[in-house]
DNA sequence: GGCAAAGTAGACAGACTTGTCTATTTTATG
DNA sequence: CATAAAATAGACAAGTCTGTCTACTTTGCC
């Protein structure tokens, strides 16, 4: 039997009102009054609302890179791929009304917990690794190697996102990407 | 007379918890104790938490450019200045442990409060213009043009801070230098 | 139909939160 | 020295928080 319609429901409004609101003001209550399940179902399938915290990193990982993935499929070159980067975020963020990366924000929330920290780390790492593996095979004429291409590729997007949550605009991600057609 | 010590402990308590441990999980009762001073000292020189939140935000924005000046000054050219604003940056990072951007972070944590949003903008947007009148007063061998150079560098700069607090580290900071670097 | 699993409603404990208030003591200054 | 301002200690209200527990109802499956 799949996973219960009761949980997702629990995880997706757990997830929606840690990055919106927050996961410190987000109460276990609210989890339960806009999820409209009992209280004994939400301690049921997570033992603790760090469980849960985790259990949103984990599934806000996985689909980030599914999407990812669905979004640069259709493009052929690695050039365009690198490029749709930007467009990937740039939408993303509109849509969720430029609060910014999860990852970031759940960071600047809990400092001390090792199983946040762990996450964030493998997410953002393995972003890199994805730019580092799209720019190995494109024939790029910057005057930077590789690594530091890819190093400033990374850095710009993040530096987009993160400015542009805040000032609640799309405007730096976008700079961000003519910046990075230079170097392409 | 000058504002009294009592006052300058508690905000000084204040911000550091505020930016070590976060704004939410942050209480009151903290604040009292570790500032030493009693609760109706806290309420008379601010009247509520946020008013303490808005008074960090203020004195961290005025003190950061003040340290910066001073930072910069023994520097004569201005290529150097841009340089420096990177080390400035990393210095700072390594003795504040890595947590990054005091403005990012309590961009994070609280989404709503115009009066937070509008000090984060101003600093931000400082900073910018900050590094736009250094750029204006080098001549750079870059293909970008003066504005793209500032939003690079700008870019770099908070992505290499950001990525810096989600990986406790400042090698992403001193490689947004380097990249840096190759446009001066 | 029967039976176990899953979900529900809600009370409850114990601790914490912000902010107010009173009463007292210390400090600074004319 | 006197007087006003500033700081103190601590009780208190009213609410929130997480997590546990009991009792009941619904659901799914053999």
């Amino acid at each position: 039997m799949r996973e219960s319609a009761v949980k997702d429901r629990i995880l997706g409004t757990a997830s929606r009102l840690f990055y919106d609101q927050g996961y410190h003001v987000t109460g276990i209550n609210q989890i339960i009054e806009e999820a409209d399940i009992a209280r004994a179902s939400l301690y049921n399938h997570f033992p603790s609302k760090t469980d849960l915290l985790l259990a949103y990193l984990d599934q806000t990982h996985k689909e980030w890179f599914m999407a990812l993935d669905a979004y640069l499929f259709p493009l052929a070159e690695p050039r365009d791929k690198i490029l749709a980067l930007f467009d990937y975020r740039i939408q993303r963020q509109r849509r969720l009304k430029y609060k910014g990366c999860h990852f970031n924000k759940i960071t600047a929330e809990t400092c001390e917990d090792e199983q946040v920290f762990r996450r964030v780390k493998m997410h953002k790492e393995r972003f890199r690794q994805y730019i580092r593996d799209l720019v190995a095979q494109t024939q790029h004429h910057s005057s930077l190697d590789d690594e530091m291409l890819t190093d400033a590729l990374f850095l710009l997007l993040e530096g987009g996102i993160a400015v542009g949550a805040m000032f609640r605009s799309s405007d730096d991600a976008e700079k961000a990407k003519l910046i990075a057609e230079f170097f392409l």
